[in-house]
RNA sequence: GCUACUGUGGCUCAGGGGUAGAGCAGCUCACUCGUAAUGAGCAGGUCGUGAGUUCAAUUCUCACCAGUAGCUCCA
């Protein structure tokens, strides 16, 4: 007999020997049908494994992520086996679950086209209806190599060649289909319920664009249709919250042809908030003893050789001249930190001097590759809200804080703190070509920072390869409506550049010694975080950030005096404010105002001409009745002074 | 940069080898109206750009430009 633990702590004894599904079936038949895997001491089986010692035993259903995983793990297969069925010569890549879904790479000969997608998706349903049983068998990785090497699978052969010598292998089979994988998956493929390919796309072998791009298939899968109905609702929902599309609606931003890629014009309403949010910044910053500073767009490449970019970073940038030919080459900055840098050289510092705290609200330029842009995410300028603060090793954790503080400050006014995870990322030892330093101080500095942020009690997840060239960052990311996720602050701890570009501050013992950098951006680079909260409040800012905060409707002709006397003195309080005469009945006004989210809507007729005062209308909660002019300008007033959400 | 798809008036879209249509928006007129679209009329496009095929191209082919999703890269 074993004795297995439960999740809920409980204890039983069974047969040595007992598979996960068995375990489940004796608990509820309920349970047994839903049960997708088991996490047994923390690692996730198959329902079919058998349990040989005293374990934990977590049964897992679609809801947890080990079950999820294992559902649509099985899909995958169930697509490449569609795939082999319907073109032979494919060869298989690789095809894991993900977040959402779950995908498969193959080497073809053609690429796949939307008609061929729909083909798949009906031979993978017939699959199902096969109830093929997944069955698990191993090999040694010398049989394994062989065994692939005769189906003529060269991917495969290559992900095996990769693991160590005397490695055992396992391969799942269902039918007339056998891979390599180590699991877990669902019994049988009649297992799966809904199922869905969602999309083709090109991939590169193994991430690397040195390799072959093979072709790439997305679905997803879930145990009810209903449940795939509603995810696919879902995503249609959020396309509509989309920056891209809304932002333009909007009349934030646009783009235009002639002017290029990457490059997006920011109109009236969409400058209007990042000037709200720019002055807003600057100002908390100033409040914190931030330093301001102006400094070039542009400087001769001698700079960007002595910070490391023209080594490091040259590609992405905007270079203007040829070295071959000319005497002075300059380029368009894509950082800020070299040219603050210089402000601190300007002088010799103290350690009394230290902490320096500098901001700027920079203007960068990066040569992002043609596919790169994306609305106001990806663009080829920019600004940020940039600063570098200078600090002794003994300064570093306190400023590191103040930096967060001010970080976890400017999200909780916008609101979005709840809509972002944190990253951690660090060097790639293995890549030490892209960075400049050496290797025990990259690791004495990410010891460091990890010590923080753990005093910090931040929540992050740990990510070799995604730091800068010059340090290990602590990224906070957002996903955008299509679940891609990206960068939306940073702040990065800097010890190589320093010493390159000969920081230094004279000691209490008259020695010259580098100080730490942190370098760090407070709200993000304005663009980037338009499109989050664009995203975020679809469209429907919070007052103190709305372009236009009320829009002023008067019902015919002769109510537009009194229109214009109310529309001035909420300007004269600063109140944005627009009015609208055109010849339209009032319910086309407020339709338009409403779609075009306007906080609060002001009706003004005879009774309010009368009483000197407004009918509100609030975009979410609608008519709120008649208040005196007073009573709505300090409502009003009050509501963007507190930046109520 | 790579893979796939897309590009028709300001916007959303229909059409298709014989030089174009709808709705909304715009303008004009009438209506002077109380909380999500009043009616009528008018105007607006060398069908992304360039080249090729053709008697004829917006439609077919190629290149370029721009957009969308994914990959790579990245704030």
């Amino acid at each position: 007999m074993i004795k297995i633990t439960l999740k809920d702590g409980s204890t039983q004894e069974y047969q040595k020997g007992i598979s996960v599904k068995e375990v489940a079936e004796s608990i509820s038949a309920g349970l047994a049908r839903v049960a997708l895997a088991g996490e047994v001491d923390g690692k996730v089986k198959d329902l079919g494994y058998k349990l040989e010692n005293d374990c934990t035993l977590n049964l897992l259903t679609f809801s947890d992520e080990g079950g999820r995983f294992a559902y649509r793990h099985t899909a995958s297969h169930v697509l490449s086996q569609a795939v082999k069925r319907l073109f032979p010569n494919v060869k298989l890549a690789i095809g894991p679950a993900i977040d959402n879904g779950f995908y498969y790479d193959f080497e073809t000969e053609k690429n796949f086209l939307p008609e061929d997608l729909a083909k798949i998706e009906k031979e993978m349903e017939k699959i199902i209806k096969e109830d093929l049983t997944l069955e698990r068998f191993t090999l040694p990785r010398d049989e394994a190599i062989k065994f692939m090497e005769e189906k003529g699978e060269p991917y495969k052969v290559e992900l095996i060649r990769d693991l160590p010598e005397g490695e055992v292998l396992s391969f799942y089979k269902q039918g007339d289909s056998v891979d390599l994988c180590a699991g877990p998956h669902l019994p049988s493929t009649g297992k799966l319920k809904a199922i869905k390919l969602m999309s083709s796309a090109g991939a590169y072998w193994r991430g690397s664009e040195k390799n072959k791009m093979l072709q790439r298939i997305y679905g997803t899968a879930f145990p009810k249709r209903s449940e795939l109905d509603e995810y696919i609702t879902k995503l249609e929902e959020a396309k509509k919250r989309d920056h891209n599309k809304l932002g333009r609606e909007l009349e934030l931003f646009t783009t235009v042809e002639e002017i290029g890629q990457g490059l997006p014009l920011l109109m009236p309403k969409g400058a209007k908030i990042i000037q709200i949010l720019q002055r807003f910044v600057e100002d908390e910053e100033e409040r914190r003893g931030y330093l301001l500073t102006k400094t070039p767009m542009l400087a001769k490449s001698d700079l960007y050789k002595l910070s490391g970019h023209w080594q490091h970073y040259k590609d992405g940038m905007f270079i203007l001249g040829d070295e071959a030919k000319d005497e002075e080459v300059m380029a368009l900055r894509p950082m800020t930190c070299p040219f603050q840098f210089m402000i601190y050289k300007a002088k010799l510092h103290s350690y009394r001097d230290l902490p320096i705290r500098y901001g700027e609200t920079s203007t960068l330029f990066r040569n992002e590759a043609s596919g790169e842009m994306h609305g106001l995410i990806r663009v080829r300028q920019f600004t940020i809200s940039e600063g570098h603060l200078v600090c002794t090793p003994e300064q570093l954790e306190d400023e590191f804080k103040g930096v967060v503080d001010l970080i976890k400050f400017m999200m909780e006014t916008l609101g979005i703190q709840d809509d972002v995870t944190y990253r951690f990322s660090k060097w790639d030892p293995n890549n030490k070509d892209k960075y400049i330093g050496k290797a025990e101080d990259w690791e004495d500095v990410q010891d460091k920072m990890r010590t923080i942020l753990d005093h910090l009690k931040i929540d992050y997840k740990e990510v070799v390869g995604e730091a800068a060239f010059y340090g290990p960052k602590l990224d906070i990311q957002s996903k955008n409506v299509h679940g891609k996720e990206d960068t939306i602050i940073t702040v990065q701890v800097d010890f190589a550049l320093a010493e390159r570009m000969d920081m230094v501050y004279v000691d209490k013992n008259n020695d010259k010694k580098h100080p730490f950098v942190i370098h760090r951006t407070s709200i993000g680079c304005y663009e980037r975080t338009l499109a989050m909260l664009i995203e975020k409040y679809a469209g429907a800012f919070p007052t103190w950030l709305s372009p236009v905060q009320a829009k002023i409707l008067p019902l015919v002709d002769k109510h537009h005096d009194f229109a214009y006397q109310v529309a001035a003195m909420l300007k004269d309080r600063g109140v944005r404010v627009e009015v609208d005469t055109r010849n339209e009945k009032i319910g086309y006004k407020i339709r338009e105002a409403q779609l075009e989210k306007i906080p609060y809507m002001l009706v003004i007729g005879d009774k309010e001409m009368e009483s000197n005062g407004v009918a509100v209308r609030s975009r979410k909660d609608g008519d709120l009745g008649t208040v005196s002019v007073q009573e709505f300008v300090d409502k009003i007033l009050e509501e963007i002074r507190t930046k109520a959400k």
